[in-house]
DNA sequence: GTGGCAACCTGATTTAAATCAATACTCCTT
DNA sequence: AAGGAGTATTGATTTAAATCAGGTTGCCAC
């Protein structure tokens, strides 16, 4: 399940890693990054479909996400559940359970995973002679509050077409910041998963899909998207409602 | 419009402040919140209607409610906004604005409001003597996630009835902490802002509203609210949806 | 290959909430 | 006291998306 791999000294430190330039110390001083070596200490190795953690427990940890790709959602007593994140490589897990006590949500791979684990405790140990580390976790919180908000406008003020396109243009920025094609990627959740995300059926993601591809803005083959028409598919976003 | 008020000698400090056990002290040692009087160097007097701050501007400072009641909403390019929270006194708005640069939202004042101003560089000043301050913010920010992430869920997987009970409950459980009757209250919110807010439509919040006391859950005249069968209103919450 | 299963697509129908519309109540201002 | 703006209620109608239902496709195991 979860496999937990000690970080040798061989292995990569942050000043090393490929994903430096978009995971916990993008924006910091170079000679400050180095000093993130002690960081991580370990990685955690997340099968498909298992969880790096779940609701109720306490980790006081976050995560970098190193490869693979995680869900992030709420569980209601009722057993059904709401989706509140999609994360890709380089972007931070776990932001909602620093709260001494426990996470508030559940992380889930959506494909084998592997993540970089900073504990609380050594966040606290080492900005004491790196300050802008606590300035970058505040960012990173800052970001993740404001990430958050911008789903609660979608649900909140777009329209289904608006949302699914919002959705896809997101995605497609983020790929593009990890150096991947913005317009030819892969999509690593169900229509199921990015209905339930939206607030909209499974059934009104796929119609929306073929809408979409019919009208000349993306092709879609399963999970394989093409976006044809990026301007057009901006567009769709910021229709009045 | 806005009145800079310095804080004097005087005046309220943290350690004497009735916000105290709501605010951002909650939780720290006593002798610790003394070391945080410095702090609060000056307060913000909001008028009713005005903005505390707007979406771009640059203010490095989180704003401790302490009297009066706020909303935060995003703005869109086409004019519609999208209110993201209500806030009331004893409570932290600007956690957004964290990011150096500039905030994501705009803060107004739904009545006559004042706030203490806590900049970020005193933060990081205090906290190398206060070391709990650090846990404290990361804490909070942690709270105003896991806060958004439960609007999401309501958003998402909620029908309008769920919505509308779900936020009854919440505000009669925040107003208790303040000290106040959880039962009878008046809601500083227009239809129309609590129906964006909910992602419904003025229309629908009044007829839930009616139909809510038709039932005999609530009683309601204009904005006084009075909650007559508490559990009724939190198994409306739970309705399987 | 063949069977089985999950994911996806598409059409028909229903429904919850939006929209349109008319009226009433509050609170200001003069 | 009257007028008016803003806010709330309630009813009639429309509509976007959900639900229901029947197919297809792709994928994995055997």
């Amino acid at each position: 399940m979860q496999k937990r791999i000690p970080v040798e000294s061989t292995s990569t430190h942050c000043s090393t890693c490929m994903m430096g330039h978009v995971c916990l110390p993008v924006g910091m001083p170079a000679h400050e990054v180095e000093q993130l070596d002690t960081l991580v200490k370990e990685r955690i190795r997340v099968e498909k479909g298992q969880a790096l953690y779940r609701h109720g427990e306490n980790l006081n940890a976050l995560f970098g996400l190193r490869s693979g790709s995680l869900k992030t959602l709420l569980e209601e007593a009722n057993g059904s559940q709401q989706i509140t994140g999609f994360f890709l490589p380089g972007e931070i897990v776990g932001l909602d359970g620093m709260i001494e006590g426990e996470h508030s949500s559940s992380a889930i791979a959506m494909e084998d995973s592997e993540v970089c684990v900073v504990r609380v405790q050594d966040i606290d140990e080492i900005s004491r002679y790196v300050p802008s580390l606590q300035h970058q976790i505040r960012r990173l919180m800052s970001k993740e509050i404001a990430r958050s908000h911008q789903v609660l406008l979608a649900l909140g003020s777009m329209r289904s077409e608006q949302r699914l396109a919002a959705f896809l243009s997101n995605l497609s920025q983020r790929l593009a910041i990890l150096g991947y094609s913005p317009t030819d990627f892969v999509m690593r959740m169900s229509r199921e998963e990015i209905g339930n995300y939206l607030g909209l059926t499974l059934e009104t993601i796929s119609r929306l899909f073929s809408r979409f591809a019919r009208d000349g803005v993306i092709r879609i083959s399963q999970r394989e998207v093409k976006i044809l028409d990026m301007h057009a598919l901006n567009e769709l976003v910021g229709k009045p409602c």
